[in-house]
DNA sequence: CCCACATATTGACAGAGATCGATATAGGAT
DNA sequence: ATCCTATATCGATCTCTGTCAATATGTGGG
C-alpha cells in the first residue's frame, strides 16, 4: 500500500475536525486523499455497508456481485481499490475469496473530520 | 445543492461504523459519495485545513490562492465545489470573497464513519 | 490431467474531473 | 463614466476512473 502512517496521521491530527493549529502540508493532504478518494465511490460505499452487515464483517465475492448489480470484474475492481487503502483485507477459503472489514481503518477515515 | 438531508441522514446512519442493520441504497450511496468526493480531494483538503486554522474559520480567495501555488480560476472552482457540498459559505466583502466552515456539516462527513 | 467454477487481470472505451489561459463580472476609488 | 483590483465563468486539454468483454489464473473434483 502506498499509505504513510506516520504522514496519515499527522494530517489526521491536523484535518479537519476539532480543536486545529497547522494547515495540512500539500504531502499529508496526497496521503489523506488517496485514502478518502477509496471511499468516496457509491459503489465501494455500499460494498462497505454490505460487509459491514454481514456475519463476522465478512463477504465473498459471490454474493457482492449480485448485491451490486454490476459486472464480476467491476466488482473485483473495487475490492482491490479498498484492500488496498487497508479497508479490507482478503482470504481464500476454497475456489471463493472473502473480503473482511478493518474496523480500525475505517475508523481513521471517520476521524478525519470528527470535531 | 444537490444533497437530499433525509437520505444523507439515512445513509449515515447505515454505512459504516457503530451498530449497523441494512446495507446501504444504491441512492443513498449516491448522495454519500457526492459528499465524499467533496473532501476526496488534496487541494480541497488544505483549504479546508487552511480554513479552519484561520481566525474565525474564514479565509479570502487572496490569501488561498497563494497558499495553496494553484492559479486562481482553480482556486475559485474548489472553492465552489466545497461551497455547493454545503461544507463552506461564501460571504462578499468589498471586493473580496471570503469563505466560512460549516462546522456542522464537516461533523457529518466525520459521522459516516464514527464507530 | 482435464474440466468446471470462482476470481483476477488486461485492454478498450466513455465520462468525470483537475488545471490553466482568456474572458466576463462585481465593487470600489477617482 | 473609467479604471483597477478581486473573483467567477468559459473553453480547451489532459489525466484519472468506472465499466465491461475477453482472457488469464486459481481451486477443487473426477
Amino acid at each position: 500500500m502506498t499509505l504513510e502512517p506516520a504522514l496519515i496521521a499527522s494530517a489526521i491530527a491536523k484535518c479537519c475536525g476539532g480543536p486545529r493549529r497547522a494547515p495540512l502540508e500539500r504531502a499529508e493532504a496526497d496521503e489523506l486523499a488517496v485514502l478518502l478518494k477509496a471511499v468516496a465511490d457509491p459503489v465501494r460505499l455500499q460494498l462497505l455497508s454490505i460487509i459491514r452487515a454481514a456475519n463476522g464483517h465478512s463477504a465473498c465475492v459471490c454474493d457482492l456481485t449480485p448485491a451490486v448489480g454490476l459486472s464480476q470484474p467491476t466488482v473485483s475492481h473495487h475490492l482491490k481499490v479498498l484492500t488496498e487503502a487497508g479497508l479490507l483485507t482478503r482470504e481464500r477459503r476454497g475456489p471463493w475469496a472473502w473480503f473482511t472489514l478493518v474496523p480500525e481503518r475505517l475508523a481513521q477515515v471517520g476521524r478525519i473530520f470528527a470535531s
